[in-house]
DNA sequence: CACTTTTCCCAAAACGTTTTGGAAAAAGGA
DNA sequence: TCCTTTTTCCAAAACGTTTTGGGAAAAGTG
């Protein structure tokens, strides 16, 4: 069915050396046999074998990434959009994109060790990045290529690419003290992640840049393993408070609990509290009012995450790499001055 | 750092070929010798290259698997789910998943022939199953290895491991109709796609079993694209009917819509309304009051996805695998006798 | 014309396995 | 003891590429 290098260059009359050399664009070979040769190769619809292109490369044209379930940053588009744009740039690139899914943190590790110590890839991709996190120095340890989706606290230079959390969370922030709110709640992500350590910096500077004070009574996290049930419940804590916010900010995730929350509270999101997320999540257009949100642009990020991670594995030092992208901020319906 | 066959045959002082054989477990190496190379493999930490092994192999040791964003079939825990299963278990068989992730149908075929015709997998799992779809003719055409997750209206025999969706429906309508309800909705899925057209037999199926009549009012379809916003708006639709439905069955994707169309006209889900969701998201469970559902095994379904492919890759009839799982039904808050 | 340089091509080696087809050594049978 | 069978090992080939290290022919130079 289809052809190889060797039966390629016997109908061309030519070295298969040749042949791969011309379809390679080497200079050493003339124009002519150049076309010629890319001439037949596609009229048989040569494709070069792939396994043993990179065994002879010594390389696996291959990335690897792995996921845990529990991750609910897989739910709705967020997650899929960052896929996304990885998929596509390694595709462009010729590579292969695998896939791990790990239970746990420990098959989490087990999964990347196959993947490494195995030979599967070349470069590994990590998402949902712990503060302190056991990938990292391991990856680190022996000089494997890795490009993060997040940071970490390592000194040792890495290259990542972020969503410059802070500042959304600060621009958030300041914009509903703006509108004249003075109780600001911040209802965030898991401590242990990295993530919520910029929300929480950006959400204080918001503070602070406007004059406000920072009550810790104000600040409450959820739970990865079960965001609704978690942030429903700090709701309702909230308000139990004598002096309740008049806003909140979250990450869009925990959406379904604050409104729930709100609800049992007889509050209307918008009107009786502003609401700003983070992650343009489905549901935050969708929920009428609509939900103002600060919108990271995932796919972009992991376009981005795969063109570091080749100049990684090229020999680039990892440190140059540093990217923090914007967040823009989308204001809907539920962030109106306090009533 | 890493060793490799050659160097470790030196080190036993054994030939490449003895020592491939032993880690192999050939019978026609003594026990003794085995024993000895597989504890100097362990030593040294050795692992034959997949690439090598491949090449020589012919077989990439690899399945492929396309996603779409616009599949909303990504939400939540189902299809996490079912790659769980899936991954899992190609990773116990020593394979890999490579993953593809294509914005339309177009590039979803196109990521698909690239895996096929690149030589990059010996088997393909297929999801989110058309009528009519093309993949599968052309993976039939030329008699490439694949399992299909749903099924298709193709007469040449093929390989799929689906759920028992009419059965479901039907259990589900039979259970409200007992229950007292007469009017029952069905919020039932896009057309053009093949799992709608099993809830909506199973539907008609339930009425018939429990002598009801067939209103053509009372069922409408939800978009793909957009979920929520459809369901939401079909919610209203049903209700303008001067003889309205009593309970609504639907995909449970659709759910956010239906609450939203409910809250609108003062229904409360579960008191006014009985409704049945078909698959156990996050937001079922969290919902109060807690939504009735049918749940699907996705992660044992993806293990056998992958079980089933396996097989076929070597050689097996296709159409001896076409496994139907039953879906449970499970009772919570939304199914109450009519009010 | 004789020499050097450039152009164009190729044979052989290499990547790291597994498989093929023996062959030597040991064991068994008479 | 001699012949046959079994056990245990291995050299060489193969998988399909790319790279290495030339080498012959053509073109340029004086």
């Amino acid at each position: 069915m289809t052809i190889n290098l060797k039966q390629l260059s016997k109908l061309l009359k030519l070295s298969p050396t040749t042949v791969s050399r011309a379809l390679a664009d080497y200079p050493d070979v003339s124009a002519k046999t150049r076309a010629r040769v890319k001439q037949m190769a596609i009229q048989h619809g040569y494709q070069p074998n792939p396994l043993a292109r990179r065994l002879q490369k010594g390389k696996t044209e291959t990335i690897g990434i792995v996921i845990t379930p529990e991750q609910n940053y897989f739910s709705d588009t967020f997650f899929i959009d960052l896929l996304s744009g990885i998929s596509n740039q390694i595709t462009r690139a010729g590579y292969e994109l695998i896939l791990g899914v790990a239970s746990d943190e420990e098959h989490e590790m087990q999964s990347m060790r196959r993947m490494v110590e195995g030979k599967r890839v070349d470069g590994m991709i990590l998402t949902l990045i712990r503060e302190q996190d056991p990938r990292v120095s391991y990856l680190l340890d022996r000089d494997f290529p890795f490009v993060l989706y997040g940071r970490t606290r390592e000194t040792r230079p890495y290259a990542f690419v972020d969503m410059d959390g802070k500042q959304a969370f600060e621009k958030a922030c300041t914009y509903l003290a703006g509108l004249g709110h003075r109780r600001i709640a911040l209802l965030n992500g898991e401590p242990g992640f990295m993530f919520p350590v910029g929300c929480r910096e950006g959400y204080q500077s918001g503070l602070f840049l406007s004059g406000l004070e920072l009550d810790p009574d104000l600040i409450r996290e959820w739970k990865h393993k079960d965001p609704s049930q978690s942030s429903y419940r700090w709701t309702l804590e909230l308000f139990k408070n004598n002096n309740p916010p008049t806003a909140i900010l979250f990450q869009t995730e925990a959406v379904n609990g604050i409104f729930k929350g709100l609800d049992e509270l007889k509050l209307q999101p918008g009107k009786d509290v502003a609401l700003i997320g983070y992650d343009d999540l489905e549901i935050a257009r969708i929920h009428r009012p609509s939900l103002s949100v600060l919108r990271p642009q995932a796919r972009e990020a992991g376009q981005r995450v795969v063109n570091i991670l080749m100049e990684v594995i090229k020999g680039e030092d990892p440190g140059k790499f540093q990217e923090i992208h914007q967040v823009e901020m989308v204001i809907r319906e539920t962030s109106l001055p306090p009533s």
